[in-house]
Order: C-alpha cells, then structure tokens, then sequence
DNA sequence: CAATCAACCTGGGTGC
DNA sequence: TGCACCCAGGTTGATT
C-alpha cells in the first residue's frame, strides 16, 4: 500500500515523465474519485501545463501552469499511471487524463478510496497540508519526535502512523521500523526510553531510505507511474512475515491486532 | 479533547 | 460448485 517511499518514488517518476505536458481532457467512470466534480476540475484545468510534483505525506501535488493544483491520494490500492494513450485500459483504469504529446495520466484504484482533488491556490494547499506531522525525512529532528513520543499513551506503532504526528508512515514501514529498534509495538508512546527513542529514530530513517532505494513495496497492489512493481517486499523485516522465522533471534514472527490494524512483530526480541 | 469504530470498496480467501 | 461471510488497510467523520 502507498506509504511515502511509495508516493515519492511515483513522484520522483512523473517529474520525469509529464512535466511539462498540457492537459487536454480528463475523464472518469467513478465521479465521487474526482473532486469537488468532473466538471469544475476539467474547467479549472484543462489547457493548462503541469509545472512541478510534490510530495507531502501520502499526498501528491500537481502543481499547474495557471496556478490551480491537482492534488492526489492514492489510499490503499491507487496507481498513477503515465501510458501511450493508445495503450490498453490498466485494470481498476478509473480517472483518464489526457496530455499532450500523446500520453494520459491514469488513475487506477481497485477499492475505489483514492481521489484527486482541485486545490484552487497555494492557501488552500497550505490548509490541507497543515494537517500533517512533520516528514520524517525532512522536518522532523530527534527533539520532535521525542516530543511526540511523549505527548501521547497511544500504542507506539499507532503514533507512528498518526499522519497529524508525523508524515507518511504506514503500517509496512512502522512495523519494520519497530523491529529494527527492538521495541514492542503495543507500549505506550510515552514510555519509550531516551535511548529507544533515538534507536527508533534511526529505523524509521534506515526502513523509509531502504523503502525508496527499493522502489517501493509491492506486497500486493502498489505498481510505480510505468506500472512496475518496486522490491521492498523482497526485504521485508516483519510485514506479512506471520509464522516465519525472525532474522535477528529465530523466534517466531506474531501477528496480532493494534488499532484494528494488522500488526507483526517478534515477541522475542521486540521489548 | 482523546480514543474508538464504522464507513468507504472490491477481490481473495475460508468454511459450510 | 456455490454461496455467505470475513478480511485487508488510509483516512474521515460520527460517537463515546
């Protein structure tokens, strides 16, 4: 699923694919994905040339000639998707943008929970984005996040993935992050040591680097703008490891549940 | 205000 | 083989 290795690595992907292109038309078999609605983003953008691509958490920012701003989230199973537009239909194909020099822009989403939104101008962006944490690559130093760590008795693993805490971690990066620090994903944000708070900031630093390095993680339905699948999962520490041996100890990967969520993680070696 | 949880979807898997 | 059911997960919004 998108985390921010993933977004930025399809980001990293069509500043070299369309920037520059105009967008001619745009088309979608499933209204609710394109928002406020077809009519007013087709309206406000076609004509108009793509500028640059940025990157905020999960969300994607296609920032336009005419200073409007197409804004997608691609949630648990969208791909962006850059094709000849003669090309066959991708799987999932539901929002077509089409660019000059003959190329589309595809939006495919097997569980429909991705859109993509006009942002009118910069203000509106910046609202949208102050929702966010700081990006752990970036803005956030060891001092914040010890600070968050301990503002909240929340399960550390669902701290990791709170997008108003910090940016772009999702439940493949939080779990492995968790593993190489050695900490138990249930314990209490708060209660995590100094020297555990910095040993997790490293991991989390090391998993989303490897995340990117790697392209991504194509577990199940993450593919980069060309439609290839990225190899993260091939070096997965826990996630979706159930049963199987831990690499550090031997033990045995668990699963269980934190915040409903699928959690993996070696008892063993993780205190 | 924080925490919990259903809802949004669909394909894949399970059990009867 | 068919069918009901459950589950996955990022985020939002309602409820406790």
């Amino acid at each position: 699923m998108p985390e921010l290795p993933e977004v930025e690595t399809i980001r990293r992907d069509l500043s070299r694919l369309i920037m520059g292109r105009k967008i001619l038309d745009i088309a979608t078999d499933s209204p609710k994905q394109v928002q406020p609605s077809l009519v007013e983003v087709k309206k406000a953008t076609v004509g108009a040339k793509i500028k640059k691509i940025e990157r905020r958490a999960k969300l994607l920012q296609i920032f336009l000639s005419n200073g409007k701003i197409l804004a997608v989230h691609l949630k648990l199973t969208g791909r962006l998707l850059v094709r000849k537009r003669d090309a066959p239909k991708d799987d999932w194909q539901h929002i077509t943008i089409v660019l000059s020099g003959n190329k589309e822009l595809r939006f495919a989403d097997l569980r429909k929970f991705g859109w993509i939104r006009l942002i009118k101008d910069k203000k509106e962006l910046e609202k949208l984005l102050s929702e966010f944490g700081p990006e752990p690559l970036d803005s956030l130093d060891l001092k914040k996040f010890k600070a968050i760590l301990a503002s909240s008795g929340r399960p550390v693993k669902i701290v990791l993935m709170d997008q108003k805490k910090i940016s772009g971690v999702g439940n493949i990066y939080a779990n492995d992050a968790l593993f190489l620090a050695k900490i138990d994903p249930r314990r209490p944000a708060k209660k995590i040591t100094e020297k555990e708070v910095k040993k997790l900031y490293q991991a989390l630093e090391k998993v989303l680097k490897a995340g990117i390095k790697f392209r991504g993680a194509s577990d199940q339905y993450y593919l980069d703008a060309l439609g290839r699948k990225g190899s993260y999962q091939d070096h997965f520490l826990t996630y979706g490891r159930e049963g199987k041996k831990c690499f550090d100890c031997g033990g045995e990967i668990k699963r269980i549940k934190i915040g409903g969520r699928g959690t993996f993680f070696c008892p063993k070696c993780q205190k």
